[in-house]
DNA sequence: TGTACATCAGTGAACGCGCGTTCACTGATGTAC
DNA sequence: TGTACATCAGTGAACGCGCGTTCACTGATGTAC
């Protein structure tokens, strides 16, 4: 274990931002949460480990706050990303590309904040949507829909339900992507985040052709559509 | 642990599917795979933990063997699911389906095979690739293409490489939904087959259209191309 | 038909390991009088 | 200014545990002569 002076009297916080830091630098470095170890992680700081009860009540209590530090700095890269862009689906696509390029940084911890059940100790659950990170692409649909790229439903009540909904699809779309280079690094991606892109693109155009067509067009409607044709008579 | 009648002489094979089957079930029932231990394996099936290594090198063995099982029990889900459709859109939603679907009946199988490390023995590379359920996929966009919802590129050389990248942008659709509903149940997915196929016909009549305005076209020139408009002048 | 032997499918006990966590203790620093 | 005491930020040693894996052994079954 390394030498370390004391932290002098008030400045116990100070250590505890020092332990959440190893703890990810050892994630990331392994690759791997099992990497992450009570006593790796004091070895790492320079303390014993009961040191790290003085801050943290057990060993979950630091991977949340590891977790709770990722989503905080992806808010961070997001927010940068769509400084400066003036029309919604590039702001929308800039989001998109900000938030797989943090996933391809910081892989492993990608993979640990969304490869956990959720267990018994920590609240998942809206959690995610409260996440500064989802609101950001919340507020990115929304921005869509205020163009008319999204068709606004008729009830006005049913508008926040709405936006939500074609949020948690962007989502989908940009969390696969992410999660899918971290898993299969070696499929022939060529260019990351031109690939992540396409994708989100790809889904913004066809969502709003949807809202045109129907949502359950069958496949030949579809196609005489994009091809400029009438529907197939009945 | 069980009480178990000896094989018969040429039946080693058999304990050995039981093994894989027992590991099975505890990742799923325990939702975890560190539940998957040596010990429990073998107390499932009714044997002592060593006889486990006559029929597996290592415990990594065994779960590469699990991940193999899931990955052909996927595989004749998308066939059944593909089977009888004709149009090949209405087929690719179908092979989408059921990927999610098989995904979410296993939530930790998925997770396991997809948020894992290749790490040192398996080789995951091109094995994904080589995937009989990848494969077919990547033969539901060649069908796309045939009836010229994608259009085929100039030098038919690229023709492959072509469609290796559509499966490639549709497999991460399917991913992000499957992978997605499993790590955050509760957000407000309504119905899980419905958002899946939504966001997989999105992207394939996205892709479709980007084919037709271009590739990186700017947000403005998208929205006048939805509109119906020409594009923006320069 | 009987007997010696090889093979096979396992068992029981033990190995060393690293883990999360606890507990009694220490010694520097500040504070009250 | 000096002294007794409380607080704080830790330490060192140990706990019990479950793990993957190994090793010497067992006893039923088949086979050769």
């Amino acid at each position: 274990m390394a030498c370390r002076a004391r932290s002098p009297r008030g400045s116990g916080e100070q250590l505890r931002g020092e332990i959440i830091d190893a703890a990810a630098v050892l994630l990331e470095e392994h690759d791997n949460v099992d990497a992450v170890s009570i006593r790796a992680v004091a070895d790492a700081v320079g303390v014993s480990p009961p040191a790290i009860y003085l801050h943290f009540t057990h060993k979950n209590a630091l991977l949340d706050a590891v977790c709770g530090r990722y989503f905080d700095h992806l808010d961070e890269a997001m927010a940068d990303a769509e400084a400066g862009k003036s029309h919604p689906l590039d702001r929308m696509l800039a989001l998109g590309r900000a938030y797989v390029r943090f996933a391809i940084d910081h892989p492993a911890a990608y993979r640990f904040a969304f490869g956990h059940t959720g267990g018994e100790g920590t609240p998942v659950v809206d959690e995610a949507l409260r996440t500064a990170a989802f609101r950001r692409l919340a507020d990115g649909v929304g921005g869509l829909v205020e163009i008319g790229w999204y068709p606004n439903p008729a009830p006005a009540a049913d508008s926040h339900a709405h936006t939500l909904r074609m949020a948690l699809e962007l989502w989908t779309v940009a969390h696969g992507a992410a999660s899918l280079m971290i898993a299969k690094p070696d499929l022939p991606w060529g260019d990351d985040l031109q690939v992540a892109e396409s994708v989100m693109r790809a889904s913004c155009l066809g969502g709003s052709v949807m809202s045109l067509i129907g949502d359950n067009a069958p496949g030949a409607d579809v196609e005489r559509f994009v091809a400029g044709l009438p529907p197939t008579p009945q």
